[in-house]
DNA sequence: ACCTGAACACCGTTCAAGT
DNA sequence: ACCTGAACACCGTTCAAGT
């Protein structure tokens, strides 16, 4: 019994808090703010910094806790002094990118600051792409996605749409976001020469099984990522002026 | 220099096509044609089922190719002789969930297709909600996922937006049917009891940096995953038919 | 008290040796 | 010819031994 107890006990003081739930969040800025200097050299804003660059050039897979620790001049096991885990440390980084995003100056307010912060958000996943199968792993609830949800709401409710509308529109909106982050990095993997585009493989489709996609086969070319990106948004935009016109 | 020669026609005959590239499924397609029945009792078919059940009950993290075949009841190395590698096997799971899409009957068409089909693509993947951080690693340009763009294009078709509208109209619906599912699977982690809600998570931020999400706290406990897909999808499509009216 | 070398319990994949 | 046990080159993480 007692010792059962202490299991569980010993257990929930370690942290029961899956890294990047808000639970992990909550106790992740308590852990911090009690956090004494290292004598070593190592910060957790070091480590962050050269995993970010390990990722950007060698890709999620080359992020491993001793190439890291390589990278950084120790051992492995002194990185685990400042991180809990590889997954703790993805869930970080997924927070530092989105600390990129570069927010418009006061003046900007309603639709034009949703759109802003809907391309700036794009804008630093598709720059760390290698990054992005990692935004998976994890809710967004860090306090540099918090800053981005407190804007975007804003930018809504600034708007005119009512609470009721501008919640799930923003959700919706970060839905998207995301939906083409993963799509255009997924589809990254052909490289022009060798490999061959979605297109000829509609090619080689029977075209009494796939008639339009056979007919069609040419408009797959022409829209780049960013033209679907930017058609989705505009059409979500309109439709959600033409179901919820403004009082003013 | 033969020697290089030799060893990059080496290379290309093992197939340089990464798994679930356009190349890799043509290539694929001709490779199973070839294929002739072994003699043990394993096959493509029986194991995917058996990743699959993997998967589902116990996680992607599960899926290991040891696990796998301690499962089927052989050893590791013979899985090799059905599935190239374990990225391979991933890309064949996902193209399988996709081909649970029920399709609807021949007098569903045009919009209401459209919606029909968004909601069985969500459907599949969050009754394989496991699966989804997979869906990541490859563009989807199964047999099963064609079948799909096939059906989904029509359907836009049929609902008379032109090729050119219809073609970015279905890849940004796509993105955001896959941000909705991406986005409720990560979320998924806070198991009811334990784990803190996002909405208690914005109860602790300070009000003068989050005046919009200390305000609206509520709104964001009542919407569910479902009811913000069913929100975007009914937007976005509002939107497409105020941006281009059709003639009829 | 803090740090870390060395070990533990795993991986995916290969290939020589068996049938 | 086909199949696979055993090995290779890795992992993330832990902890006893050092300073």
């Amino acid at each position: 019994m007692i010792a059962a107890y202490d299991a569980a006990m010993r257990t929930i003081e370690v942290s029961v808090a899956v890294p990047g739930s808000a639970t992990w969040w909550l106790e992740h800025r308590a852990r911090e703010a009690r956090r004494r200097p290292r004598t070593d050299g190592l910060s957790t804003g070091r480590i962050i910094a050269a995993a970010l660059a390990l990722v950007d050039t060698e890709g999620l897979d080359a992020l491993t806790v001793r190439r890291l620790a390589d990278d950084l001049a120790t051992g492995s096991a002194s990185l685990y002094r400042h991180v809990a885990s590889r997954d703790e440390l993805i869930v970080l980084l997924v927070d530092h990118v989105i600390g990129e995003v570069r927010y418009p100056p006061a003046g900007v307010s309603g639709r034009a600051k949703v759109e802003v912060l809907s391309i700036e958000l794009r804008r630093v996943l598709m720059d760390h792409a290698n990054l992005v199968p990692a935004l998976t792993a994890s809710p967004l609830l860090g306090p540099n996605a918090m800053r981005g949800t407190e804007n975007g709401l804003a930018g809504l409710i600034e708007a005119g749409f009512a609470p009721t509308v501008a919640v799930p529109a923003y959700l919706a909106l970060v839905d998207f976001v995301l939906g083409t982050v993963f799509f255009d990095t997924s589809s990254a993997g052909r490289s022009a020469g060798v490999s061959h585009s979605s297109s000829d493989l509609i090619s080689e489709l029977p075209v009494d099984v796939f008639p339009t996609l056979r007919a069609n086969q040419g408009e797959f070319e022409l829209p780049s990522i960013d033209d679907v990106f930017a058609f989705g948004l505009t059409t979500f935009l309109a439709g959600l002026e033409h179901r919820f016109p403004l009082d003013g």
